[in-house]
RNA sequence: CCGGGAUUAGCGCAGUUGGUAGCGCGGGUGGUUUGGGACCAUCAGGCCGGGCGUUCGAGUCGCCCAUCUCGGACCA
């Protein structure tokens, strides 16, 4: 156990105040710093280090399959928010506007941009006019403002960064299709990047996106069991097209209006990645995304030929691609173990007189805590096998954790059991109603989540209005 | 937006009946150390969250505001 060591005890541990805990972690990890605005955070090196592999990461598969990034301004006039009537209605409550320009009030107000369909739907409406202009296939990353009231780190920012996929089709089936592909593309994200198993589904139509048809969601639980949206994907079929006027002489030569979507991810998922991997010890970060993936810490430095071996032994771990860190600052051996184990740096390798003398190292993995001694004569092989083995390691534990917390219920009275209790997934038959869906939440304090794509075909009883129901859908808390 | 708690040095806190501020950690420097949060010496660091009031005098009392935090409501 820790000693008198202050920065553990200030820590609040995990299973005591999980939400204390996640607060602490981020300030603690040095991924995020407060601002005088509310709900306006600093990410701090460290975190948005993270945020721009997710970045790199997200932007080559978006190029991949075909998208193009643009730059879209960050004011939308008034008039233009409200040229599609449930957009304005779901926004407007959280828009924040701009009304003076300098010392002159301005004609009509901006809003900042709390997500940016009509500004694409408006340069369309410009530059779109026959078949041959189809498919847009488009992506923003930035910033959106949406004034909350209530703020957390990662997970409710009143400024967040995100990227913003929209794209117009000529037909709704490759409307659709792309839809259902970008979903995907959050989902290997989070599953072979982010060591985050997801559901994938769809938001019931109270929980839908202000103006689309459809509304994809992939879903994670969190180590309380709770639910976090991990990203979105919208169909809009030619709604906002209609709306604004977006029209193609297609191969027949009709005037038509196109079709749209548009996806969305966040730095919430960051929120989602600490919440899913951490430890009483801090964050726990999955290799792929780490910004340092390796931290080598030379023991007794100050000895002849450690240091060397260490920079030694580190640039053959940048060599094979590993991002990796020599930390030969003079704070002792103990402290660095916990300043990086807080930070979650996936693999500790430690290298010192003893090692060198035996041509070995000693690395310590995050996730397990577990340590072994390497051979340098295998150390490439060694460390690849150990980062594969660490993602596998903390998927497999996150999807145990949500797989031993999804329930299946029959009654409403089981439901609210079950999340009363130690909380997670519950699934049940739902007949598809609004109505009912809202009479769960009154009941049993859920939302529903997604209805999931794999289904079990069976039929059962909607536990609300008790009508037969081959539907399921899955129920829980979220952030 | 509603309710509870908080705001004094970088961090964590103390500060008595109102009399212009202290401790620990951290930071700098010099030295000894280094395989799980080292040690000695020394130095620096504060408009007591902001405003208004009461008072000869406010960290301390009153009112207002801001921010953080935990619940709840809301959340495309």
């Amino acid at each position: 156990m820790a000693k008198d060591s202050r920065q553990v005890d200030a820590i609040t541990r995990r299973d005591t105040d999980f939400t204390q805990w996640y607060t602490d972690v981020c300030v603690k990890a040095e991924l995020i710093g407060y601002t005088t605005v509310k709900g306006m955070f600093v990410l701090r090196p460290y975190g948005y280090a993270i945020w721009e592999n997710i970045q790199k990461e997200l932007d080559g598969r978006f190029k991949a399959t075909g998208h193009e990034n643009v730059s879209m301004p960050l004011f939308i006039p008034e008039s233009l928010l409200q040229k599609e009537k449930d957009h304005i209605e779901g926004f407007a409550p959280e828009c924040a506007w701009v009304t003076m320009g300098g010392n002159e009030k301005l004609e009509e107000r901006l809003c900042v941009r709390p997500t940016s369909e009509t500004l694409f739907c408006s340069h369309w409406a410009d530059v779109v006019h026959s078949w041959r202009d189809l498919p847009k296939l488009y992506n923003q990353w930035c910033s959106v403002v949406r004034w909350e009231k209530t703020s957390r780190p990662f997970l409710r920012h009143r400024e967040f960064l995100w990227q913003e996929g929209h794209t117009l089709h000529a037909t709704p089936e490759e409307a659709i299709a792309e839809t259902e592909q970008q979903l995907e593309t959050y989902a290997d994200l989070c599953e072979n990047v982010l060591a985050m198993p997801v559901i994938r589904g769809c938001k019931t139509d109270k929980e839908k996106f202000a103006g689309a048809e459809r509304t994809y969601t992939i879903e994670c639980m969190m180590h309380d069991h709770t639910a976090l949206q991990g990203g979105t994907s919208h169909y809009f079929g030619n709604g906002f097209p209609t709306a604004f006027d977006i029209a193609f002489s297609d191969k027949n030569n009709q005037l038509v209006h196109p079709y749209e979507t548009s996806w969305g991810l966040s730095t919430r998922i960051i929120g989602g990645l600490i919440m899913t991997h951490g430890d009483d010890n801090g964050l726990v970060l999955p290799p792929r995304v780490a910004p340092i993936q390796t931290v080598v810490l030379p023991i007794a430095q100050h000895k002849e030929g450690v240091l060397d071996a260490a920079r030694a032994l580190a640039d053959r771990l940048g060599a094979m691609g590993i991002r990796v860190k020599v930390d030969d600052s003079d704070q002792s051996a103990g402290w660095k173990f916990a300043q990086y184990e807080m930070k979650g740096v996936p693999l500790r390798v430690e290298i010192g007189p003893r090692d060198i003398e035996k041509n070995e190292c000693v690395a310590a993995r995050r996730d397990t805590g577990e340590k072994t001694v390497i051979s340098l004569d295998t150390l490439e092989d060694s460390i690849r096998a150990l980062m594969d083995d660490i993602h596998n390691n903390m998927y497999a534990m996150a999807k145990k954790n949500m797989e031993d917390n999804t329930f299946e219920a029959e009654t409403v009275e089981e439901v609210k059991k079950i999340v009363d209790g130690k909380g997670g997934f519950v699934k049940t038959k739902w007949c598809g109603s609004t109505e009912c869906e809202n009479a769960m939440k009154e009941r049993a304090g859920v939302t529903s989540r997604c209805v999931p794509f794999v289904q079990d075909g069976k039929t059962g009883v909607c536990p609300i209005c008790g009508k037969q129901s081959v539907k399921t859908v899955i129920w829980g808390v979220a952030y």
